[in-house]
DNA sequence: CAAATATCAGCTCCACTGAAATAA
DNA sequence: CTTATTTCAGTGGAGCTGATATTT
């Protein structure tokens, strides 16, 4: 084998972009299957959601993305019920996006699939190493993305 | 703080978004720097694409994308100068995508950029956490993601 | 008025499905 | 002829920029 053939696959950024994709694809296919129509992206939106309300232009800092793209997103999960957006108390040019009953209810979905992936990460790796795991990828998120949520 | 709200962002499917969209971009950016005209979704051509010529549909299983979709990366590469197409002497229905001279001169500055960035994570954790962790990656990625290269 | 917030319109890129062409 | 491979055409998703209210 060609010698650069051998190092491709084995760099973090490669791993880690197998495994997430994986993993969020997982979430999502969980819930749909439990009659949510959401997709990876709209994730973008319920996970950094607050549970008292937040800001379009604090979404879209948080997930790294325009606030015109959260926008759209929160457009889509407000015509499936899933969030609202309501007036800003603080502030009258602004809106918070909430989450209804029912998107409340989607996000406990989600966190049972997120549980149960850890769950199947310890299993694998053993509940040590998975919190080293979990250590270490919190300090890189924070070097290579500090804006980041 | 809502119980809900501290438990979102220490997923590690969440932390490794955000450190292989990073990581991503990083290579990118290098790469245009450098006078590259390409983009994140070439990545899933041009790393896994063996020196030896590789056929689309192997492309296509080894980054987990239909053929067509590679395809139209091969063609867009193509057009750019960085890979050709070319006969395949095992199987005449078929046709190997190979690296042109240019398309190995990015290939290796992609390279140097991924070395650097491994070079800063062992500055940042270590050189042996580093390690395990790569370790601990392949594992999981062998596991939630066997198909992929 | 100036600054912040949000929306609207139009665009590009990416990957998909379905159908067709080519050759073993 | 059947099967594998590849390409063509059309579609939807995702995010961007620029322009436009609206309110402080």
């Amino acid at each position: 084998m060609d010698a650069l053939d051998a190092r491709r696959s084995r760099f973090v950024a490669r791993l880690m972009a197998r495994i997430s994709t994986a993993l969020q694809q997982q979430v999502v296919q969980h819930l749909r299957a439990a009659g949510y129509d959401v997709t990876v992206a709209h994730n973008q939106v319920l996970i950094p959601l607050d549970q008292q309300g937040t800001r379009i232009s604090e979404l879209a800092r948080r997930a790294g993305i325009s606030a015109q793209a959260i926008g759209k997103l929160v457009t889509d999960l407000e015509r499936k019920g899933l969030v609202e957006r309501t007036p800003d108390p603080a502030d009258g040019r602004a809106r918070v996006v909430r989450y209804t009953d029912r998107g409340r209810a989607l996000l406990r979905t989600a966190l049972s699939r997120l549980d149960a992936q850890h769950a199947e990460l310890a299993e694998l790796l053993g509940p040590d190493r998975l919190e080293a795991l979990r250590a270490d990828l919190t300090r890189i998120a924070h070097h290579v993305d500090p804006e980041g949520f």
